[in-house]
DNA sequence: GCAAAAGTGTTTGGGATACACCCATGC
DNA sequence: GCATGGGTGTATCCCAAACACTTTTGC
């Protein structure tokens, strides 16, 4: 009713910015693009999105095809980043891409149709497209999300020290925090549990393995840091 | 690639939740539907996204035509709030709406194809599609953003009083604050100054005009409330 | 003078920060 | 016994919250 000339949307496309921690880093799982525009470049993984399919339907297909990542398994923590929509992003003509952001422990990939690989957050390789802009972005909604929910549970194993936590934190943040205020902190928020298990590593006294009292997305009511 | 069919996107629609203040009630600006589906219901103003189109530029089509409102000229704060995308909300078919929110002091309106109107926030009517919820989001949305930024200058006029700026706090967060304690706090922020003017209204003691330092959205370090 | 909103300080408690040493283990 | 990371307590400061009366005006 609005349009003399037939209706055209443009293309719709998801992306996902996948956060992992590989040995106190903290990481983005990236494909290498096969085919132009940007072939060879490094770059988020994503696709397209087809009327009929939610954007978390589309990106789980996408997952799949590309990376070999199975999103309801290997992703312990989603939600949906940003939408962006600037008419020269693609060469190829205007695509608004809906991009969300999550965790993952231990997420499977290498079985796809692209080339994957986790790159630190703090050392990526050049990048296609606005990629880099909106890997900044997810991370800096990471940052408040560990500031405000117990978003970490996702990003470790369910057992972990206290030191591992805090890695996460700093690993997100970019800084480092003093040992004790940190514990002293998140302790009181009352979000995790000591169990008796412990972990030995070197040469060093063992350290307790905690575990959160919920795997699912709760928010603090005092944040953190 | 990607698709032995034909690839076709889901319509793309934009909406958006423009808040006002209103004689000390938060309001936010809404237009009576004239077609199916939902004739007769009030919505949040919005539209068709073309390829072609960002979805702000398509925003500002859209309220022009439909409530008059000159996006550039009486939205003095916006920005985009979430991207809505279940299959179901539209019943005419799959629409993913891309949901920006703003604020305004004096929004034009009522010159455009729709009947508009200011709401209370508190005192909503019966609203089409999922619009009820998405206004709920954006007023979570507003009270953050005035919490962490100077965003209240996109509510108040040039000019305004410490009692308009509790209002408006008061207003978004839904809960009375103690006077000496709001303004001691907000003049630590340092975000707004004393003008030599005051405002006399009633029989009382005229209050003292104060005006933000800065008209565009600043981040604050220590958050507010 | 009285009604109505503007304006103003102090006390108290709790969380944030800064800071250094002993503990348990493997080798 | 020594190297390594695990684990712990205190003092200070600042901010948040609670709380009531005086001032200026219009009528």
């Amino acid at each position: 009713m609005k349009f003399t000339t037939p209706y055209t949307p443009p293309t719709l496309t998801v992306d996902a910015v996948l956060f992992q921690m590989n040995n106190n880093s903290l990481d983005v799982l990236l494909i290498r693009r096969s085919a132009a525009p940007f072939k060879g470049a490094w770059a988020l993984p994503g696709g397209y999105n087809a009327a009929g399919q939610t954007t978390q339907q589309a990106l789980g297909e996408v997952l799949k095809r590309k990376t070999g990542t199975i999103l309801d398994k290997d992703v312990t923590h989603l939600e949906q980043l940003y939408t962006f929509d600037t008419i020269a992003r693609d060469p190829r003509g205007h695509a608004v891409s809906v991009v969300y952001t999550g965790c993952g422990r231990d997420i499977t990939h290498g079985g796809g149709s692209e080339v994957s690989a986790f790159y630190p957050v703090d050392d990526l390789p050049e990048l296609a497209y606005d990629h880099k802009d909106i890997i900044t972005y997810a991370r800096e909604r990471l940052a408040t999300k560990l500031a405000n929910t117990n978003v970490a549970y996702s990003l470790l194993p369910p057992k972990f020290t206290l030191s591992h936590l805090q890695t996460v934190y700093e690993a997100a943040l970019g800084k480092e925090l003093d040992k004790r205020n940190f514990r002293k902190k998140f302790l009181s928020l009352d979000l995790i549990r000591e169990t008796n298990e412990t972990w030995r590593e070197g040469a060093h006294r063992p350290a307790k393995l905690y575990e959160f009292k919920s795997q699912s997305l709760e928010t603090l009511q005092r944040s953190f840091e």
